[in-house]
DNA sequence: TTATTTCTGGAATTTTTTTTTCGATCTGCC
DNA sequence: GGCAGATCGAAAAAAAAATTCCAGAAATAA
């Protein structure tokens, strides 16, 4: 049973109820949004009732006392952090249960949901100031260094790649030939370094984003918390939550965080965003 | 007080916690919207640390117990339900009327819905055919080459990553040095390419597909439509159709794609998914 | 009007949740 | 290596919240 349906049957059987019931009813369709929040005594004394004219209520509909019933209401509003649960634990049964192995189409869909749920999360917590700060360091750089590693270098080319339709001079620090500290050591005041890291925070991030701090160069750091030992040398955070599913945490989030900023930046700078025209003949 | 304030604290008393602290105070950062409803021992029980130290970490911040500081997460929470509403329609009237220009903030706000978009979709058109296929080819081969240009480079190097955390030997064909011939020049029967090119069709990776072909291996690729160039060649293909915001394709399908294909390799390999633990002391 | 049923208020009880306390363990410093 | 101070875990104690119970009030039917 959903929140909905318990709403549709109190407005059904609303006539049939007690002159006491009916307060309760009206209160808890006015104010079923913050329902989760409210005590029984709050909502009993709201209503001018006795806290078990409310057990009454949740048991005329059938639940076994005023807990139960804001179970629904827990689930019900919160949507994206509720359904990351009830989502993860149907996963969670779904393999705890060996018989019905997962399709490959189950998983994909399962994943992308998580996806999904971490795009949603993504999109309610921007932080303007933020993002208004990343495009002004952004805008205002000439010089621009890229760091991320392993699971973050998709990333990191990423960026790059996009910078690359700028006018900008643009530098990966791929470590190529082990070269981290060779590509990092040209890095200056005036310069910008963006700095791509998650859980557990690579060492070779960890290390340029030290490097620029000591240079004075600009840092602007992709990662998953403000209190990330990236943050710390930071003059902008761009904070990312995942989703997860299996244990694998997506990185769509991210990408889409990415592209976001460089439409951004493209409209600051007024540049017509013409991501795949290139000079040549090539093109992709 | 607010909880904003409280955050902002918290991230810059960080440094100075204890070990215990700090592990509740990336739970609290990250759970923040939640907070409200969860009791000491369920954050407790998350953080895997007893009811008293998450005491002992409100009372560090000035709170006389746990209660004290939900409470404060409770005034931040109902407001925002309301916020992400007026935001949504907020957003909703600029794109109507287009005579504002648009903020940083509602220029991502626009583009993650587009990427959403592109995420459901993917979600509705997936074929388990394809996904089985997919998965086969990847299970049976040995070794697999992953090329990828310009825009889809980070693709092709994420799948990279991930393919390495199986047993197989994986090929990125970087084109570095321009040696993409060389680079694939030793692909022969019974390995897998997997090319990744959506329109324009990178003329790198169409080469590569065909040398694929003519020394027959197998060809897994993944595009944006049954018609494109690399389609002839190809013993399964993958669609996928990204959206569009301001004229500007997100990558988050893709790679989301690609993810969810390395969970079902892993799934029917029966690999434990471990994804960011490295052998040595690297991580990210 | 009276008997019967239903409804209500309030206190007692139970359950759940939070806080406190205290001994054990760990850490840094000499 | 040993000491002082900080940190932590476990369980008892306290507080808060929810539920039950019951007597009395109100409503209904005979």
């Amino acid at each position: 049973m959903t929140a909905d349906q318990l709403m549709q049957r109190i407005s059904e059987e609303y006539e049939g109820l007690s002159k006491q019931l009916k307060i309760i009813a009206k209160y808890i369709e006015e104010h079923r949004q913050t329902l989760v929040l409210e005590r029984i005594t709050d909502i009993a004394q709201a209503c001018e009732v006795q806290p078990s004219a409310i057990v009454r209520f949740a048991q005329r509909f059938g639940f076994s006392g005023f807990s139960d019933m804001q179970a629904l209401f827990r689930e019900a509003f919160v949507p994206t952090q509720a359904n990351v649960n009830s989502y993860q634990k149907r996963i969670r049964n779904v393999i705890a249960s060996h018989n019905a192995p997962l399709t490959n189409t189950e998983l994909t869909q399962n994943f992308l949901t998580a996806c999904q749920q971490g795009l949603d999360e993504l999109s309610q917590s921007l932080e303007p100031a933020a993002i208004d700060a990343a495009v002004e360091l952004l805008h205002k750089a000439d010089n621009i260094y890229v760091v991320g590693v392993r699971r973050m270098f998709p990333i990191a080319s990423y960026i790059c790649y996009a910078l690359q339709h700028t006018q900008k001079r643009v530098h990966l620090i791929s470590g190529l030939g082990g070269m981290y500290h060779d590509q990092v050591r040209s890095i200056r005041e005036g310069d910008l370094m963006i700095a791509i890291s998650f859980q557990p925070y690579g060492r070779e991030t960890r290390y340029c984003a030290r490097v620029a701090a000591q240079n004075k160069a600009d840092l602007l750091v992709i990662t998953d918390s403000k209190m990330s030992p990236l943050a710390r040398n930071a003059h902008t955070i761009l904070t990312v939550k995942e989703g997860t599913a299996f244990a694998f945490r997506s990185m769509s989030s991210t990408i889409s965080l990415c592209q976001a900023l460089f439409i951004a930046l493209s409209y600051r700078m007024e540049l017509v965003i013409e991501e795949t025209r290139d000079a040549g003949a090539y093109d992709d």
